[in-house]
DNA sequence: TCGAATAACTAAG
DNA sequence: TCTTAGTTATTCG
């Protein structure tokens, strides 16, 4: 599989920067990231990685181009055989006095017991599959942050979107990153102050853009998400699939307790 | 200046 | 407060 290649691709390319002695003038907030780098061996691969910070205040995001377009292409394939949605009541919300489907698919993958509310629904993950654990453990490694859930969700088209909101930081560990990796389609995300929403506005913020790339990774690091509302806007003209998986660290005993079977 | 896409806003419970 | 759809305003090409 592709993703044995891609570490042995990262510990090649570490053991030649280490030799090199790169990497003196990163940032505090990058060092903090890159010490927690380290796979079988402990050696350092968050040097090979061309990281973006992107800040604002109180806003901490690191993207990075993370699998290269024939290790995603392999990935999404994977995904797109293995990863089952929800349907039915599972995937609607209530608006307006009637049930209508959310504008895209939708799922939860994780440790037993771990639950996820989403507009009233409360949805238990479905028991790990070897398509994700493979990439949570690339993360853990690449991140030192144990996750222990993944919110999966499926863009069919540029139709297909996601409103602005922030998650729900009352079942999450605080301080985690949350890691949004991205495959297929290409497509525009925002952040949003929560200061600047709405005709109640009370200041102008600058919104902040980015493309999430085929296999591209995004780290939402605290406190951004108590500040900033994100989207996935739609854009008419993309015509291919995007499947995003959230992985978060859950904390269990604030999950929400189960009323819907699967 | 037109038409389409995008952005902003509003609606119930 | 959170969710999306529908309407209207604005921007883009």
């Amino acid at each position: 599989m592709s993703l044995d290649r891609f570490v042995n691709r990262l510990k090649r390319k570490c053991r030649d920067q280490d030799s090199e002695g790169e990497n003196q003038a990163k940032s505090a907030k990058q060092a903090s990231v890159s010490s927690a780098v380290t796979v079988n061996g402990g050696i350092s691969r968050a040097g090979s990685l061309a990281w973006k910070e992107i800040r604002a205040e109180n806003l901490d995001l690191d993207y990075v181009r993370l699998f290269t377009k024939s290790e995603a292409d392999s990935i999404l394939q994977d995904l797109e055989k293995s990863v089952t949605y929800n349907t039915g009541q599972l995937a609607r919300v209530m608006m307006f006095g009637k049930w209508v489907d959310i504008p895209r698919k939708q799922t939860a993958y994780g440790e037993e017991g771990l639950t996820y509310t989403f507009s009233g629904n409360t949805v238990p993950a479905r028991p790990w599959i070897p398509s994700l654990t493979r990439i949570r453990d690339i993360l853990t490694s690449l991140t030192g942050v144990h996750f222990n859930f993944v919110l999966v969700n499926r863009y069919k088209d540029g139709c297909d979107y996601m409103g602005e909101h922030k998650d729900d930081e009352k079942d999450l560990s605080p301080d985690c990153p949350i890691a949004s990796l991205s495959f297929g389609q290409p497509r525009d995300f925002y952040f949003k102050h929560q200061d600047s929403r709405g005709k109640n506005a009370t200041r102008t913020v600058e919104r902040v853009s980015l493309v999430l790339e085929h296999g591209g990774l995004l780290l939402m690091k605290a406190p951004t998400n108590q500040y900033w509302y994100h989207a996935l806007p739609q854009r008419k003209r993309l015509g291919q699939v995007r499947v995003n998986l959230t992985f978060r660290k859950m904390n269990p005993a604030m999950c929400k307790p189960l009323k819907t079977e699967l």
